[in-house]
DNA sequence: AATCAATTAAGAATGATTCCTAATTATATT
DNA sequence: AATATAATTAGGAATCATTCTTAATTGATT
C-alpha cells in the first residue's frame, strides 16, 4: 500500500494543477480515498463523511469521485453485480482476489502478470492500455 | 468457438433436465445465445427477436437470460461502464481483449492463465471459483 | 473586501433492471 | 384429443443506483 498521506498530498496537487477548487467536502473525499484500504464504495464514503458534513449530497460524493477518476487518481472496480468500489492509493490497473462470501479484497503480487500482457499484445495486434483482472473465492476465513 | 447447434441442443437438454418450459420466446432467446460471436446485450437480443415475437416483452428477455445464467449456461460479460454483454458460447470464465473505440471482443488463447490461477491460490490461500480477465486497447482496425 | 466561476444541497429525472398481475400456454395426464 | 395446472408471458409499474437541475453558497483571485 502507497503511503496514504503521500498519496493524499500527490492528489490534491493534480486538483490544484488542474484548478479545481479544494472544497473541505471535496478534500474529505479524496482523504477517504487516498487512506482507506476496504476499497470503499460511494455510500460508504458517505456515511463517513456524514459525522462531519451532515449536510453532505450524495450527489456531491458522486460528483467527487468520478472527477477524481477521470483525472486518474481513482481506480473504480466494478463488480458483476453492478456495485461500484474505488481505490485511491493505488488508482492504476491491478488485479484483486476477492472473497464472495465477506466480500474482502487483497492485492496479489502477480509477477507474471505483465508477461501476460506482452502475450495478449503479440497475438491479437491490440494496442493495450489497461486491463482488469479479478479472482472470485473463499478466503481462508471464511473456509 | 463451440458449435453454435452443439450448443443450443445442450442449453436445451439442460433446461429440460431442469423442468423448464421451452416455449417459443424461450427457444429464440437461446438460440441467439448459442450462434452469436458477437456477445450480445440485452437490447440486441430484444431487437432481434422483435422480428419473430412483435409483442415479446423486454422483461421477458431479461428473465430468460438470468434463467440461463443461474443454470450455468450463459456467461455475464459486466463492462466498466456498468453495461453488461452476454456469451452463450462459452459460458465459462475466460480472458477478453476488448477496443475502447469499436468495442469488438477477442477471445485470445492465453496458455499461463491456468499457472496464474495456481500462483493466486497459493499466495492468497483462497480456494478460487472463478475469475475475471479484460484486456483493454486498440484494435488494429482502429489504429 | 469584491468579484466570479466553480461547487454545493436537495430533490427531480433518468435508465437499466426487476417486480407485479392477469391472461396465456407448454406439458403431463387422462 | 381434450383437460388440468403450474409455469410463463406482456405490459406497465416499481425500484435503485446514478446523474441532472437550479438556486444558493463559497474558494480563489484581484
Amino acid at each position: 500500500m502507497a503511503d496514504p498521506d503521500e498519496r493524499f498530498d500527490s492528489i490534491v496537487k493534480k486538483l490544484k494543477e488542474n484548478n479545481h477548487k479544494l472544497t473541505p467536502q471535496r478534500l474529505a473525499v479524496v482523504k477517504i480515498l487516498a487512506t482507506s484500504k476496504g476499497h470503499p464504495n460511494v455510500e460508504k464514503i458517505y456515511e463517513l463523511i456524514q459525522k462531519d458534513f451532515p449536510t453532505m449530497s450524495l450527489a456531491t460524493v458522486y460528483r467527487n469521485v468520478m472527477l477524481l477518476k477521470s483525472l486518474g487518481e481513482v481506480l473504480e472496480l466494478g463488480f458483476p453485480d453492478g456495485s461500484n468500489r474505488y481505490d485511491g492509493n493505488k488508482p492504476y490497473s491491478h488485479p484483486h482476489v476477492i472473497c464472495v462470501k465477506c466480500k474482502k479484497i487483497i492485492d496479489p503480487d502477480l509477477d507474471t502478470l505483465k508477461d501476460m500482457t506482452a502475450e495478449v499484445a503479440d497475438e491479437t495486434g491490440f494496442k493495450i492500455l489497461m486491463h482488469r483482472l479479478d479472482f472470485f473465492g473463499i478466503c481462508q476465513d471464511c473456509i
